[in-house]
Formats: structure tokens, sequence, C-alpha cells
DNA sequence: GCAAGAAGTTTCGATGATCGAAAGATTCCA
DNA sequence: TGGAATCTTTCGATCATCGAAACTTCTTGC
């Protein structure tokens, strides 16, 4: 959902090649969403439900334990009502166990199943370990400006507000 | 919602540059969905309408001239009469104009207007801006090979399928 | 030409994800 | 100990989406 074509509309002159990594952003971004779906899809999930055991998966990777349900409503900017009917979703399909918290038992601690490990991989292993191995294609110089390249824009992405309706 | 991570949870160890590019990319898809969530939000538009629109500048852009509605379907795999509602919506909000088709009066026609245009730069303009910016701080060499890593993943995404359900 | 089928879009009824408000449960503070 | 604050859930309503059927227009075969 990268915008690049909207800035240019109708000037169709000077290729600028840093215009053109924004397209391709752009591109990449469609195609991405559109793997998603596919992946959901395939498991009779939604886009949402593939978010939160996102969030779940990165949040344990990075040492941070469990999620409570209103970190995960943050994080995928819901609701509190709704995010009770997704992890509800996710409970029953048996990819997510609610715990209440020892030490505040008003939140809802929520860890994936093992099952939900197995699945995550099995639904983007592949596409992983193609990227990986296009990746092989770089050199390690190469890779580091790639790799310095993602995390600037994300932070562009991260920072950046849409501007104000032009109305 | 790039995967990475699930692809080595629980292995913490040799931090492979390679994986991590593909960890970058998962953060950056994600922030670009939060991005455009509130994009749209600021413009009481739903995600399925932002990525319509940008489906329609995309194929102006690209002299394909305007979708129809059941190209407009196809692109967003939405069903047909899904479809007739965004239209109608987005019609309603006066960011697209329905056209009978001179040739098949079966076919609609879908074209953006100047409106839809103005509003497209307004929120992806400064952001866009922010990443040519950003590209800036790279050379010549460095951008070429960002486009080409880029090109490659957008390659591997949309070729790659999700694998099977493992349960 | 004309009728039968195909293609594109819309309408209709139903499902379900999401929301806001209020209730329930638990903790914190005075 | 009582009241406010915090976290989650329940409840009722809204609306995006879907599948099936209807409608319009084009195409094909006779």
């Amino acid at each position: 959902m990268l915008p690049s074509v909207t800035t240019h509309i109708g000037g169709g002159a000077a290729p600028d090649p840093r215009f053109e990594v924004v397209q391709r952003l752009q591109a990449l971004t469609t195609a991405t969403l559109h793997f998603s779906d596919r992946a959901a899809a395939s498991r009779g999930l939604h886009r949402s439900d593939l978010q939160a055991l996102q969030a779940l998966m990165t949040a344990r990777a990075a040492g941070a334990g469990a999620l409570t349900a209103g970190e995960l409503a943050q994080v995928l900017t819901l609701s509190p009502s709704a995010t009770t009917t997704l992890v509800d979703r996710l409970e029953r399909a048996g990819h997510v166990e609610r715990h209440h918290d020892q030490h505040d038992r008003r939140r809802v601690s929520l860890t994936m199943t093992a099952h939900a490990g197995v699945e995550g991989r099995a639904m983007f292993g592949p596409m992983a370990a193609a990227m990986v191995e296009l990746l092989g294609q770089f050199d390690d110089a190469e890779v580091a400006t790639i790799g310095r390249f993602l995390a600037g824009a994300t932070e562009v992405v991260a920072t950046s507000e849409p501007g104000p309706p032009a109305g």
C-alpha cells in the first residue's frame, strides 16, 4: 500500500531511479498483502488472525514473553471487544491459549500453542527460505546495504503521517 | 505479514544477516499495513477502498486505461457483489466514476476523479517524499542494488505458495 | 435474423467481523 | 475497608463481504 504512483500522475518523464525504488516498494507491499491473504485463506483464517499470530510470535521471539489481550488490541489497533472475539476464534481453532496472569488476574495473557507454531512454519517457511535463497545472490556488502535500507524505510513508514484531507 | 520469525523460533544463535533481512522485511510490511490503516481512517475509508484506489492509479499509470468492475474484483480478490458495494462507496465519496463501456455495454469501467488524485497525493505524498529523501543517503550503485532486491523479493512473494496445512 | 447460451454487473438475503457502551472482575489507593 | 481505576467480556448494532439469483448485453449456431 505504498504510494509512489500518486506523486507523479500524468508526469511520464525522467525515470528517477530513487522514485522507481518507491514504486517497487509499493509492488512488494501489494504482493505481500496478497500472499498473506492466500495463507490465511488456506487455513480458514482472517487477515486479523494472522496478524495476531504474527504479533504473538514476534513478542515471543523478542523475549518479551506473552502478550496480554489489551496489548494485542493495541498492536492490531482493534477495539477491546473485537480482540475478545478474535482471541475466541484463535482459541477455538487451537492456536492460542488464555492464561490468567499470576500477578494481575484481570489480565489475560496469550500464548501460542505448539500447533500454531507448526502451522506458522508451514505457511511462511517456504517463502522465507526462497527469500534467503534470493539473498544468496547478493554479496555481504550488498546484503548490508539492503538491510540498512529496510531499517530506514521501516522508520520512515512508521513515523510518517498521512497528510490532512485535501477536501 | 512476512514470516521470518516463524522459521527459527527457539533457536537463538547465529544471526545470519540474510535472515535478518527477512525479519526487517516483515517489520516493514507491518509498519506499512499500519500506515495504510491510518491513512484510510483519516478519510473514513476502509483498507479495501484504498487498495481499490491504488489499483486504479496503478492501472492508469501503467497506461492500461480504466479498469472494469470485474477486473477490479480480480485484483482485490473480492466477490463481484462486494465489488459493487465497494464501488458504490467510492462513487458516493466522489472518488470514482462509473462509465458504461462504449464497445461492451455490459462492462462498467471505473475512472478516478480528480478529487481522488488530490487526496491520494495528500495521503501518500509526504511519505513518498521522505522515502526518496532516505534513498538520497545511498549512492547510485546502492540504489540499484536495492531496486534489484525489491524486484526479486516481489517475484518471490508473488510466486510463493503457503505450504499445506500441517495438521 | 433469431434464439440459446455466455459474460458482466447488480440486487437480495445472510453471515460474521467489528464497534461502542455497559457490565463484571480484579487491583490500587486513600 | 470503600471507591476509583484497570482489564476483559458481554450485549446490541452496524456494515463489509459472500453466494445465489436476476438483469442486461454480447456472442454463437442455426
